[in-house]
DNA sequence: TCAATGCATGAGCACATACGCATACATAAC
DNA sequence: GTTATGTATGCGTATGTGCTCATGCATTGA
């Protein structure tokens, strides 16, 4: 009958020796907060529309703004974000800026993304034109 | 020479086929929105802590409150969020609430996740003890 | 019945964030 | 040089979010 600890949950004692295998399983708290923050890079649709097209093409920031209808403030901000998690990257020619991809690990969860989540009515398949 | 459009951007005459081709090829806003709401779920480094546990192990909302070293308010507002998703669900036994992963297409992104990550010092592996 | 315990929920607050507006910067065209 | 265009960046604001505090609810045990 170990002594109560001095918590009100008496399931610390049941469970205690549970927790105390769990621990030390469990990723260290940096390594934990680095990859929430990948998710939440990820957990804006804009975002999430700003990379699912540019797994399709380069755009440049006007192509951006006009195909997810945005203002062109709001992707330059959101690119911003995510230059600075290294998921896209870019060329300057001239005056205008190219984006790619430059995670290639995002490759594959956005193109399985794009058929779950549906590219719209694609799927419609032999147009006679 | 084709007119310009209404818009300030050139480009949209230089990558309007471009886009015109693109736009199908993107899920519908719906698709996109709930794919991003799951990001953002696990875009918080407290909830990634919770499945990460789940992944290992069922817990009541008391051994996550420990383990976490989160208060129970806050262990229990996150299993609401991770309930609302369908991430984790849970059975009553008496007082205490025991949560498990419910999304069994989890457990291998956690698992890589612990391992990249990294589970502590576990890799330390013989001990002399 | 009453108190104790485990969990859930609502209110309030501090902070983050996504957006629009204005503007700055860089390049191109004149 | 000036002007126009494409992009980036401060700033203010509205909204969202994660936390604490207080409280409610359900179950257990006396």
């Amino acid at each position: 009958m170990p002594p109560r600890e001095e918590g009100t949950c008496e399931a610390r004692v049941v469970h205690g020796a549970k927790l105390a295998a769990l621990a030390p399983l469990l990723p260290n708290a940096e390594g934990v907060q680095a990859a929430a923050e990948r998710f939440r890079v990820l957990g804006d649709a804009t975002r999430l529309r700003m990379l699912l097209a540019l797994s399709l093409s380069e755009l440049c920031v006007c192509d951006l703004t006009e195909l997810l209808g945005i203002t062109q403030t709001a992707a330059s901000q959101h690119l911003k974000i995510l230059r600075a998690y290294g998921l896209v990257r870019y060329r300057k020619e001239g005056r205008m800026a190219f984006y790619r991809l430059a995670d290639s690990s995002l490759l594959g969860m956005l193109s399985g993304l794009r058929q779950r989540a549906g590219g719209r009515e694609v799927a419609n398949g032999g147009q006679s034109g």
